[in-house]
DNA sequence: CGAATTTGACCAGCGC
DNA sequence: GCGCTGGTCAAATTCG
């Protein structure tokens, strides 16, 4: 265990910044709102293109995370943006030094940083509902000599000690930080990151990769299936094919492959947080090479960890509880339960790397600006409480036949009218300021 | 019966 | 060069 320290990765991470006062300056408590700093997340959603259903889009294919990080983060969104008492803090902490700016192509979402600020104020007149997401242009080439130095860093209050720079990951200036009092989780990216099988493709497996890292909240009752294992749906299908455990962590590691397409060589390593298991770390690698899967689609390979069986006693019981703790499936992430267990939880970060910055700054530009996090956040409010939760699920069921309508409304809708009454639909609470709503303050 | 998961083995990168 | 570690493969197992 404690050679893990010498490899000064998520656990040191954690350790620098979790606690400390710059780290968490603003996020001491979740339900003590760090306003001061933190970016809050864009306030229009909703607002991008749906690129990734796009044809025209299909042709970023080739760019790492074009479309996987888009259902992802969309589900954080619509997961995590669902707690009114604002227990939910996100930071998204994105490699790419270009992405705030190329964010900016964005309507509304896209600014992330340019205008969080509107946004943080705007939101927190309004409500606190929404989370704070966090993107900070971090790059090799970028990256602070002290991480605290970093404009962003100290607009921010998320700061890495030394000691977490020596990592490699670090020095890729990639962390990611979920900011709760007790529910902190800095990912490393040190770890090396396989686009495909280096045995099939001959592909240097530790370098030149890019990866995704998100972490978000787990379920409380991180050993019990039956707790159901609370990660966020990103829509595409994941067959796991591998355990292993991390040294350093008590925790093993899942790999998964996208099954929504064969030859697509999406994939995704699934692990706790060192040092807090309640923090899921969803490391993506590689992108998908095929059109987002319906929502049926994506559920179908998630039966054995639908929630129905989750909370299947004599199911659990054949599962040794450390896999359960990386157990994940589409199913899980929209059960209410979990919903519930994902809103207490209350945190959830992300971030975006390039370990090859000299190779793929536009290629960052385009992946991560573009088609890039804002289309992933989609409003989706969830219902707080149990019952609510149900019910958006009942009504989710009823929808399921084209989940994308639900998720991206304004791509798919043919009139204004259509937009804005989606728009109303997402957003009843007009939480979100509709870039064509005219009762927008901006 | 098909599909997903589990799990041990194998392979390759990295550090010493 | 060697050992450690991580990532993937693939057969066996499990499940719906």
């Amino acid at each position: 265990m404690e050679n893990y320290r010498g490899e000064g990765d998520l656990n040191d991470i954690v350790r620098a910044s979790g606690g400390g006062p710059l780290s968490c300056a603003t996020g001491q408590g979740s339900d003590a709102l760090p306003t001061s700093s933190w970016q809050q997340f864009p306030s229009d959603p909703l607002n991008f293109p749906s690129s990734a259903m796009e044809g025209p889009d299909l042709n970023a294919f080739g760019d790492p995370f074009s479309s996987i990080r888009d259902p992802l983060l969309n589900e954080l969104s619509s997961t995590y943006f669902s707690s009114p008492n604002s227990a939910d803090h996100h930071r998204i902490i994105s490699t790419s030094s270009t992405t705030v700016e190329e964010t900016s192509s964005f309507p509304g979402s896209a600014t992330i940083v340019g205008q969080s600020k509107l946004f943080e104020e705007d939101m927190r007149s309004r409500c606190n509902i929404f989370s704070r997401i966090q993107i900070s242009p971090i790059s090799s080439s970028k990256l602070p000599v002290s991480p605290c130095d970093s404009p962003m860093m100290a607009a921010t209050g998320v700061c890495v000690s030394p000691r977490g720079i020596k990592a490699p990951a670090v020095l890729t200036g990639d962390m990611v930080h979920a900011n709760t009092t007790s529910k902190s989780c800095l990912i490393d990216n040190t770890g090396p990151v396989q686009i495909s099988s280096p045995r099939n493709l001959g592909i240097k497996r530790r370098k030149s990769q890019v990866k995704k890292v998100v972490c978000i909240p787990a379920p409380a009752a991180a050993n019990s299936r039956s707790s159901g294992e609370v990660v966020p749906s990103d829509l595409w299908a994941w067959r796991k094919y591998g355990q292993k455990p991390i040294k350093g962590s008590p925790y093993p590691r899942g790999y998964y492959r996208c099954s929504s397409s064969k030859g697509c060589s999406a994939r995704k390593q699934v692990e706790r947080s060192r040092t807090d298991p309640n923090m899921l770390v969803i490391t993506y690698t590689s992108e998908h090479n095929h059109p987002w899967p319906t929502q049926r689609n994506a559920l179908a390979g998630s039966t054995r960890s639908q929630p129905s069986k989750a909370n299947n006693a004599s199911s659990a019981s054949k599962i040794n509880p450390k896999e359960e703790e990386i157990k994940e499936s589409s199913n899980d992430a929209l059960s209410p339960t979990n919903v519930a267990a994902v809103s207490s939880t209350a945190s959830a970060s992300a971030k975006e790397e390039s370990e090859d910055m000299e190779k793929q700054p536009e290629l960052d530009d385009a992946e991560f600006g573009d088609q890039g996090i804002p289309q992933t956040y989609t409003p989706a409010l969830m219902p707080i409480d149990s019952q609510q939760a149900e019910d958006f699920f009942a009504e989710l069921d009823e929808i399921e036949t084209d989940p994308l309508n639900l998720l991206f409304p304004q791509g798919f809708s043919g009139t204004d009218q259509d937009e804005q009454q989606e728009k109303k639909t997402m957003d009843p609470f007009g939480l979100f300021d509709w870039p064509g709503n005219n009762d927008a303050p901006f």
